[in-house]
Parts: structure tokens; C-alpha cells; sequence
DNA sequence: AAGAGATGGTTGCATATGCGACAGTTGCCG
DNA sequence: CGGCAACTGTCGCATATGCAACCATCTCTT
């Protein structure tokens, strides 16, 4: 009868533990800066690889462009990041956070690890480590791109 | 230093799995149904547990409760889901799907799965089972409940 | 039995979101 | 070269969302 069971699925069990997992330090982020979720995220993403488009990031981060579109315009408001126009195409421009930006990503990213810590100790590091490599392997292969 | 890598945070791997997996799914059921992603997750629930109260599926699948309430609104318009009065609880009010419902959410199951057997395939069915057995003990303790 | 506090569910309001349309730019193919 | 498709980022609009306040009901303590 091929019956579908919901406590099985993948995607279910993704939401739930992403949801589970993100909603501690959401309320960190809220709390101490006022940042949303997709603001955290461009600012992680900018203090972890540099510069990048507000494209990029929507690509690495599965976020929409109109949704990164108003969150840069947030953090640029609050003085954390930074545009410069692309040297090479004028309709895009590089992202940076400001000395600003860097040091509130520094305090996130501090956080997060500790955050981190916990979750890798409720699971034993093993299965940690297994289960990052498993989601990047289900991640990667990104359907459109 | 204690540096922080974006792609070992698990919070981040955990979103852009859910996130990535979740898409093309939920495009089907916007497409064929109108249906949003609280309503095709309360139809799982119901389909799956049977009657099941608003707050009981807010606890399971980590939704906000005025997203469950309006959510399961739309789903009653539609006739495919049905309110009861709790016998125990005069606050309380059993959800169940409708005949209409249970072919909609047979439809979708159908679809689920087949949708889940492709993402099986990718990572092999090992890897499979053991993701969904680390996400269960990753959900389980839920913070405030 | 009475009141305090927890819980179920709805709703108002401000804000966030997704989609589609748009203007400007780029790259490619004939 | 000329033009057309693809791409970047922004914006308007309708809708979805989160939060807090709210009413009704339940539970527990005394």
C-alpha cells in the first residue's frame, strides 16, 4: 500500500530540527540587535567567506532575492555592512561588513559556537560530524542553479 | 582562536537542507492546492495521527499558534478539514480531515513519498535512515515543552 | 469553593514576505 | 554591429507572519 509515514520524512524532520535548532539563537540575535533571521545569515555569511554579491548569497543561502534585498538595506541602515560597486559587472555590488559589522559578527560567532558545543555534545561528536556531512552531500545538488 | 565556520554550524546545514528539500515539494501543493506550507503540515499531521488538537500540532511541528489557528481557517473554507468540540476540554477542539481532506492528503502522500524515495536514492538508504534517526534525537528535547 | 495561574484558541496591528514587474547591464548568437 | 535572452538588484502590492492582548476554560493550591 506504499503508506507514507510523516515521523519518516526528510523533509519534515529537516524543518523541525532547523526550526528546533534556530530558535535559541534566533531569539539571541533579536534580542541583542534587533537582526532578523535573514540578516544574521548575510552576516554570517559575509564574516565567513568576505565579500560577496547580495546574488551569492541568495544562491548559498537558499534566501530570495527580494528578502536579501531589504535585509542589506537593514544592515546597511544600521551601519554593518557596506556596498561597493562590482569592478567587473555594474549591476552588481560587493557586500562587506563594516569594522562595525565585523565586530557584531564576532560576538554572534562566538555565540554560535558555544551554541554549536551543546548541540555537538547532545549528539556525541560523531554523529555530529555525520550528520553535517550528510546534509552537506543532501545540499549541494541545488535544483535550479 | 576558536574560529567559527559557517559550514560546520549545524543550525545553518539544518536550514538550507529543510529549505532545499522542502521547495520543489511545496511548490506541488501551492500549485495543485493554493495550499502554504502550515497547511500542508497540519494535513500530514492529520492524515497521519488522525483528530489532533490546534495546539497539539503547534508542539509537534514548531508552529506558532496564530499560524496554526489561521492556517487551519483557510483549511476549513476549503471543506478539507473538520472542528469538533473536545469532550475533556471545552477550550479544546478536535481537528479531523474531511473526506474531502483525506483524498487530498492521499494525493500528497503519494507524492511525499515518491519525492522521498528520490532523496533516499542520493544519499544511499543507510545514510538515509541514519540522518532521520540523528534529526529525531536532535528535535526531541524541545526547549519549552 | 475561590482565586491565581496555566492553557486553548482567536484576533489586531505592525512588520515581514513572496511574487511579479521593472530598469539597467551583460553576454551571446547571427 | 544589433538584438534578444539572461541576470542584478529594487520596488509595489497583496498576503503571511509574529507578537501581544484577549476571552474562555481548566487546574491547582489553599
Amino acid at each position: 500500500m506504499n503508506e507514507f509515514r510523516l515521523d519518516d520524512f526528510l523533509p519534515y524532520l529537516l524543518n523541525n530540527a532547523a526550526e528546533s535548532t534556530s530558535r535559541a539563537f534566533s531569539e539571541h540575535y533579536r534580542r541583542e540587535y534587533g537582526m532578523t533571521r535573514a540578516q544574521w545569515r548575510i552576516m554570517a555569511h559575509l564574516g565567513t567567506f568576505g565579500a560577496l554579491t547580495a546574488s551569492e548569497i541568495c544562491t548559498r543561502g537558499f534566501l530570495e532575492k527580494s528578502k536579501v534585498s531589504r535585509a542589506v538595506a537593514g544592515l546597511e541602515d544600521a551601519a554593518l555592512l557596506r556596498r561597493q560597486p562590482s569592478a567587473h559587472d555594474r549591476r552588481a555590488e560587493l557586500l562587506t561588513l563594516t569594522d562595525k559589522g565585523q565586530q557584531v559578527h564576532a560576538d554572534l560567532a562566538a555565540y554560535a559556537r558555544s551554541f554549536s558545543d551543546t548541540l555537538t555534545d547532545r549528539l556525541g561528536s560523531d554523529r555530529a560530524a555525520q550528520l553535517a556531512e550528510i546534509l552537506r552531500d543532501l545540499i549541494d545538488p541545488q535544483p535550479g542553479d
